[in-house]
RNA sequence: GGCCCGUUCGUCUAGGGGUUAGGACGCGUCCCUUUCACGGACGAAACACGGGUUCGAUUCCCGUACGGGCUACCA
């Protein structure tokens, strides 16, 4: 029988979760969801010098926004396999229990090397220019651990409470495969891993001991994870092999990284031009918080949508996804095997897509908030119309008042590249019989404007539109023009025409 | 440096032994429009290179180049 799908997003809390983050944790979501199966998140806080404050919270957060909740794990409501935080699993023991385990089985080791000795030791080889300095099954011979030291010594230190840690034995030359459900199979000479500590001298284990440990107990299906994983997964493969339990290891997925758009290598909050937090977050050690995708106008739908497209496709042509859609299409086979860069451009986009389903309702009521905040406020008739009319030229929702703000402030500059190329001697008394004739209307609406600006030409020959556009708005571009002039109403276009025929000469 | 992973338009990608190498973003032209957009049509734009294998390789294999990742008592 196939094991229930369990899989879990295993972040660490040093920081806010980042769109690469997010996007694992998305890719798990799905694959659990697809399969009816279980997502978990569990908090991977083994490294107590780096714990940062409201990153836990902040992950937690993110993931809800995002419409993609764990079903179990912190923050998520507690199943039968809690605690989902390593700090607290660390209490049970668990971690030293396995850890004691490879021990027993001769497949781990004591070492009581200090730091300054293992500084040493890379400094002795790098000038003995060997290719990669690291603990392993030759260098490991002229260090301080149990398989060096004389037994009754080891025994003597460790009754004495001598500070160690707990190392796994790497066999010198031996050939590990592995199955990556992306990448396929994949094959490393163990001499290219070290000797990775387990167990560290606080007690504590390291990744590699725990998320192995965690995964057996918390019986995950799919280990699903970035790429910068891919070298380590030789060791865990002998740790699940020493266990015993290799039948029991979870499928493996490295996942493509996210590159950034310019430049090179994976997306850095520094350097980023665009969000790279799903919202905004604050780091306590740093002075200026970072935007994140929802503060910047994104749809949490939008963000979503960018980031499945990001390494994995259907197949089709397909690109806009609601999130059951994607649970129903996903699948490893098809994610790519190669980074990606992100292209700040394309998400917006994206976003467009999801700002044109909304209604102008909807908008409308988005919007007003925002207005309010720039000191206007309009009935909501009024607020639908203008949105409906200025929807064709956002992306998003703070963008209607920049692309829309001269339906509530009179303009005070006019376009000078329209003026320059347009404006004329006869220019002024033309549009001053078009403000007489305008006087005149009586139902004023984009209908009556357009026909009475109609005949108006018929009669004086051709009045330029966009020198009307500019006149009234300031600007050279905008929806269509009658229907904003019925929006900015009777009064106040003819004061604006009155405005602008003063100003200009 | 060593090891691992990768490489189709500028970017995200489809495809896969014989295709006019498809789509999307962006870009350009045109149509619609007395304005501005939306929309529509069209266009420029890619199989990194060199060797094999093969009747035939962008597709399979090997090298090279380039890119990325890892190389901690961090995850």
């Amino acid at each position: 029988m196939e094991k229930r799908v369990r899989v879990r997003f295993a972040p660490s809390p040093t920081g806010g979760l980042h769109m690469g983050g997010v996007r694992t944790a998305l890719f798990n979501y799905l694959f659990a969801k697809k399969h009816g199966g279980d997502f978990i998140l569990r908090i991977e806080d083994t490294d107590q010098t780096r714990f940062v404050e409201g990153a836990e919270e902040y992950i937690i957060n993110a993931l809800k926004w995002c419409g993609i909740a764990p079903n179990e794990g912190v923050g998520f409501g507690n199943g039968q396999y809690a605690p989902y935080r390593q700090s607290e699993r660390k209490e049970l023991g668990i971690y030293k229990k396995y850890a004691d385990k490879l021990i027993e089985s001769g497949h781990a080791y004591y070492a009581f090397d200090t730091p300054e000795e293992l500084e040493d030791m890379r400094k002795r080889l790098e000038a003995a220019k060997m290719s990669a300095p690291q603990y392993n099954a030759v260098t490991r011979q002229t260090m301080r651990n149990s398989i060096t030291l004389p037994e009754d010594e080891v025994k003597k230190l460790l009754d004495g409470g001598a500070k160690y840690v707990i190392r796994l034995k790497v066999p010198r030359n031996e050939e590990i495969r592995f199955h990556d459900i992306i990448r396929g199979w994949v094959v490393v000479n163990s001499s290219q891993v070290d000797d990775k500590v387990l167990l560290k001298s606080d007690g504590m284990p390291t990744y590699h001991l725990a998320h192995i440990v965690d995964d057996i107990e918390m019986k995950i299906s799919h280990a699903v994870r970035g790429e910068e994983w891919l070298p380590s997964a030789p060791a865990h493969i002998l740790i699940y092999r020493y266990l015993g339990l290799e039948d029991e290891m979870p499928q493996l997925a490295h996942l493509p990284l996210i590159l950034n758009p310019d430049g090179n290598g994976k997306i850095s909050k520094r350097e980023a031009r665009f969000p790279v937090f799903p919202l905004s977050w604050k780091d306590p050690r740093e002075a200026a918080p970072y935007t994140g995708y929802k503060e910047a106008g994104y749809y949490p739908e939008a963000f979503v949508n960018i980031l499945a497209l990001l390494g994995w496709n259907p197949g089709n042509n397909q690109e806009i996804f609601s999130l059951d859609e994607l649970a129903n299409l996903f699948e490893f086979e098809r994610v790519n095997k190669s980074g990606a860069k992100f292209d700040p451009e394309k998400a917006k986009w994206f976003n467009q897509q999801y700002l044109r389903k909304k209604s102008d309702e909807e908008l409308a009521e988005s919007f007003a908030p925002m207005l309010k905040e720039k000191g206007f406020e309009k009935n909501k008739a009024f607020m639908v119309e203008f949105c409906k009319l200025v929807k064709e030229k956002v992306q998003f929702v703070h963008e209607f008042w920049e692309q829309g703000k001269y339906v509530f402030i009179a303009p005070t500059s006019y376009d000078e590249k329209v003026l320059a190329k347009k404006w004329n001697a006869q220019s002024k008394e033309l549009f001053f019989s078009v403000l007489e004739t305008f006087k005149n209307v009586s139902t004023w609406n984009a209908q009556t404007l357009h026909d009475t600006f109609e005949n108006l030409t018929k009669e004086k020959g051709k009045i330029d539109m966009q020198l009307l556009r500019v006149l009234t708005t300031g600007v050279g571009g905008g929806p269509h023009l009658f229907d904003m002039l019925a929006l900015i109403g009777k009064e106040e276009t003819l004061n604006r025409l009155v405005k602008a025929l003063s100003t200009l000469n």
